[in-house]
DNA sequence: TTGACTAAACCGACCAGCCGGTACACTACC
DNA sequence: GGTAGTGTACCGGCTGGTCGGTTTAGTCAA
């Protein structure tokens, strides 16, 4: 599909923005981290908005296909929500691309302008099916996927939300409600 | 406390990077915004970073007075739970100054430099100890508050990821769990 | 000979921070 | 009670460095 190049660039993109900030995200830094030119880069993405649009939609590709993976596997209910959930956890996985230094593509687009992240925002019709479709209650399917959200923002920030105990511990509750739960209250 | 100028810069800055996207936050328009000149908002914050660091502080300041509001009248489990998922709701509170404006300050700080986080990570050891002592399971607490923060994020970055009966259907599922739930499954 | 670059000079807009002011209230001394 | 001095709040033009983007001239492999 895409060129390994531009693969490499997208990826460099994620490095600086994750190291230096999304506000220290330059061009220069990308190509030099690339380890292409300035003019090289350029030729592969014509502005920086395209750069950013691209990283978006990087983003979101690894998402899906990282819960098609887990989806191929995994034949019980809520199995989407799991697949999110673990989309959410990769550290890095050289075959599919790093998902947790992409993450951070969606803080660097919305930081030049919201309107970047319509390859995320076009989706989010189909995430919601699949969250409502998922064979449990829709709300707690949501929370689900929220709280994956709360982990990444907070993992991308650097904010000490969770030591390692009460990581390892959140995550295995939110595996247990995304099996359902049939002792719930009723309301 | 901090004079009435200094208050009203901080929700202008809010303002601006709310309209404007975080990379458009320049002190120029925050000073137009607020209605004084550029030198008269370096005369009361000295660098960028200052301000930025002052926006983190009041919205953790605006978080934590909302807790503290909440929990003085909710004397069930879970309180401080529902008070922070609270805190995360307001959109505007003339009283207590706007909250989901000063979200934004997160991003904004982080996006120049996660180090002017600071004030928002000086409290995670707090908050921490308030959602394993909140009288409920911890990791449902925990679980309840990135949950919250996956709200505020989703909404600061215009992604649609609930629709408004979702919203709610979330919500009364939240303050449900963070009653505590003795039905569940022990694993 | 075309596609995928390299290398490096250059431009123009933009913006954080600087600085020399102004205005005004308040104190203090004679 | 006048005048000098002091501190606070604020004004707004200026500049120096930065960065997206352009351009040009050339390399090299398939």
């Amino acid at each position: 599909m895409t060129s390994d190049t531009k693969r490499r660039i997208l990826e460099a993109a994620a490095r600086v923005a994750t190291a230096k900030g999304v506000q220290a995200l330059k061009l220069e830094s990308v190509a030099i981290e690339a380890g292409i030119s300035k003019g090289g880069l350029f030729y592969h993405y014509k502005t920086k908005e395209e750069l950013l649009i691209a990283m978006v939609q990087a983003f979101v590709d690894v998402t899906e296909n990282r819960i098609a993976t887990i989806m191929a596997d995994d034949l019980e209910v809520g199995a989407w929500v799991r697949g999110f959930l673990d989309a959410c956890q990769i550290e890095e996985d050289p075959e599919v691309g790093s998902f947790s230094r992409l993450s951070v593509a969606i803080m660097a687009a919305a930081a030049s302008d919201k309107a970047l992240l319509k390859p995320l925002n076009d989706r989010q019709t189909h995430w919601r099916s699949a969250l409502n479709d998922s064979g449990i209650d829709p709300a707690v399917a949501q929370i689900i996927r929220l709280a994956a959200d709360g982990l990444w923002i907070n993992d991308i920030l650097d904010v000490p939300t969770l030591n390692e105990d009460e990581r390892k511990a959140v995550y295995a509750e939110l595996v247990r409600m995304s099996y359902g739960n049939q002792n719930r209250g009723e309301r």
